[in-house]
DNA sequence: CGAATACGTAACAGAATCTGTTACAAATAT
DNA sequence: ATATTTGTAACAGATTCTGTTACGTATTCG
């Protein structure tokens, strides 16, 4: 699993806790502890999904685009891996030329992890953006003043 | 997510399938569409796990260390993916100096993803791959004269 | 005993992917 | 106008994955 989907959670989460003020991505690439390039390229999936707000020029930056509540981290996951090959895809190499075994057994795989992969995706989706922010304030270690610094 | 699962489930089917019949690599990685190496390699971490068996010499190869009843694909997930850095772990980039909210970041998701987690392990561990050699023998295609061929 | 077979393992190349970084155009506030 | 900030392309370095070659070791068979 690549860093994005934690990265996009860290973004939302702290964006969730700014109320409405507009966030530049030098900060939030601060405070996830990456480049603000890697924050941008990430944010353009994120609005693609219509899940933040931008604005460029002085004093711009981003925002939510609808309320920390109404966004799951099913929404995150899979704004974060838009785009990219699917993680739970199960991958083989070449399919048999002398019978399709391996179109068949990638079938078979695939529904054997069908029921899991519908439960994790049932469990990202019971998950708000909101719990994330409030879980990440409530356990704030007391030696960092300002949140989400 | 590699093609070690796909590959070593492939393998174990086949052994099951041989019942008791020593298979060489060359004939595994044939019917897998890899290379006997990839398939060697991929059999230490079998052998490991306690699932399988191998001979060295003339008539050798390998054969199923247990039941294929009693091994899940739980078993062959973990054996697959042995010494593998964690395919369900939160990668996250720098741990943020100024506090740990990196580490608290990644505690929180691992803890938001822990049951979904617990759940695809529990799917996994629910089906042998003896259910998984009947189900490919019962989808062989019929162009195809020899099974696992 | 010697040859053939087959595993075990190290080493390496090519491809793909991921992240960080630089660079620069476009938009916007002051 | 100027400073700020996003949007995006391009590229380098690191890492990973798969396939491949090579070679030592074990085992069977004649």
């Amino acid at each position: 699993m690549n860093t994005r989907f934690a990265v996009a959670t860290h973004i939302l989460a702290y964006l969730a806790h700014s109320k409405g003020q507009p966030v530049s991505s030098e900060v939030l690439a601060s405070s996830a502890g990456t480049h603000p390039v890697v924050v941008r390229r990430l944010m353009g999936n994120l609005r693609d999904a219509g899940l933040v707000q931008s604005q460029r020029g002085a004093g711009g930056g981003t925002v939510l685009a609808r309320p920390a509540a109404e966004i799951s981290l099913l929404d995150v996951f899979r704004a974060a891996q838009e785009g990219e090959p699917d993680l739970f895809s199960v991958n083989s190499t070449n399919p048999n030329e002398n019978c399709d075994l391996g179109r068949v057994m990638q079938e078979t795989l695939e529904g054997v992890l069908g029921n899991a992969i519908a439960a994790m995706r049932a469990s990202l989706a019971a998950v708000s953006v909101e719990q994330v922010m409030q879980e990440l304030a409530a356990r704030r270690p007391n030696h960092c003043p300002k949140a989400f610094e």
